[in-house]
DNA sequence: CGATGAATTGACCGATGTCAAGTGGCGTGG
DNA sequence: CCACGCCACTTGACATCGGTCAATTCATCG
């Protein structure tokens, strides 16, 4: 069975952590793979939650919209991470959608036989507390900077993250390579692509980052985590 | 003893819902009861966080200081109600600080003897992580609106919901008697107090609503609920 | 009846959204 | 391999919501 490759990556997962290695086995048994391309949605906002899905391969973005047509970016997710197991767990519609940004797969579980492991070992159900309790500090923050702070404060702080979670150092700065655009980076950080655009536009001449079509290189990171700390107050 | 009495308000609380009545009283049998004042804090952000609440009577507000020295007003609680169960759980400090608008009282529980109770029963666990994922999405939908609503609109929309969950209906129409402040108000949705303010005399004169003195009377709930709706876009 | 904090109101202005017009890079099809 | 066309992006002009500050007024409580 060619799913035993993927144990330390559910080793190293949230949800599994700490769980024996003959559950994990028990576990992976219960799995199945789904590829997906780039562009593809994993689901839709509104679909049933049925499964479970766990990314081993390729990066993709959740995507939530309003009721009044805005989307919002809630987050990226890479390998070893949890596509938002909170529909799933509670029986209901998925409150957002997933999209793909490259070629990739996913490990997925039926939605009740994650809620019968869940019940047998506590560590589980522990493990998925923590998780949302993560996640609800997250939204907690952004919330707070979207309501003290300017629009640069908060993409320099954006664009920081993404460097430490998906950059790659090299030469010439810690390299992004995430094919976003200026809308995307909009709707990460709740703005417009316009002035997303001016940003990095004035952040270019400045030589604080250098911007290739979906591709960006931060060269003087102090300087942003600078911008990113004046507050308006 | 005289914990017996609050045997329904567990059975009505999210977190020990569809709990058998042994194991309830097991789990009465090892709370305290902790009154408190008015104005008096449950305890501060920073906190260690030992202990589980359950309000028994009296509300509280939750309140967040960001790192810049903004107050955001997360939510209140009421009696059956938890206050948030987050920080116990996982182990880390209390992320938001806890007061009392009125004077009432807490069940109390040791944080390791919730998760105790939590590994024997997994319907606790389910009923927490059910509990997360709904404080989840209200913080999505108020991230949301944050983003993409005027202040009138967001202000009409607190107003008709602490009407739902807090009024009381009287001849003049639904009385919202809290003791909020306008800056109370600001806080909740994320504005200053001088422009509630300006809404409020304004909403006053049109009649939609009254006010006095941290009493708040709604008029017209049609009118409300139309301002909430028509968006920027 | 004074004092203290809540609330009101006016004046001002600045960050950022919106719209419009243009530029440029990349992929595709001929 | 080139040219075309499509998007992503840029940039300017303008409008405006709502924040900030300051000066009063008002209500409530000791």
């Amino acid at each position: 069975m060619d799913l035993l490759q993927y144990r330390p990556l559910l080793e190293a997962s949230q949800i599994f952590a700490g769980v024996s290695r003959r559950t994990l086995d028990h576990i992976l048994a219960a799995a199945a793979v789904r590829p997906f391309e780039a562009g593809e949605f994993l689901f839709l906002q509104g679909d049933e939650a049925l499964t479970f899905h766990l990314l081993v391969q390729g990066r993709v973005k959740q995507i939530h919209v309003t009721p009044d047509g805005h989307q919002v970016l809630v987050r990226f997710l890479g390998p070893g991470q949890e596509v938002d197991p909170t529909a799933v767990l509670s029986g209901i519609r998925y409150p957002m959608a997933v999209r793909a940004m490259e070629n990739g797969a996913a490990l997925t579980w039926q939605g009740e036989i994650v809620a019968q492991f869940m019940e047998a070992h506590a560590r589980i159900s522990f493990n998925v507390i923590r998780m949302l309790v993560v996640r609800n500090q997250e939204l907690v923050r952004r919330y707070e900077e979207l309501l003290t702070q300017y629009v640069e404060q908060r993409l320099a702080q954006a664009l920081l993250r993404l460097g430490a979670q998906y950059g790659h150092d090299a030469a010439a700065g810690t390299i992004v390579d995430l094919s976003l655009t200026r809308r995307d980076l909009a709707e990460l950080i709740g703005t417009s692509l316009y002035t997303v655009s001016r940003i990095l536009s004035n952040w270019n001449e400045r030589g604080i980052v250098k911007t290739r079509r979906g591709r960006l290189t931060i060269r003087r990171p102090e300087e942003l985590r600078q911008l990113s700390t004046n507050s308006p107050l």
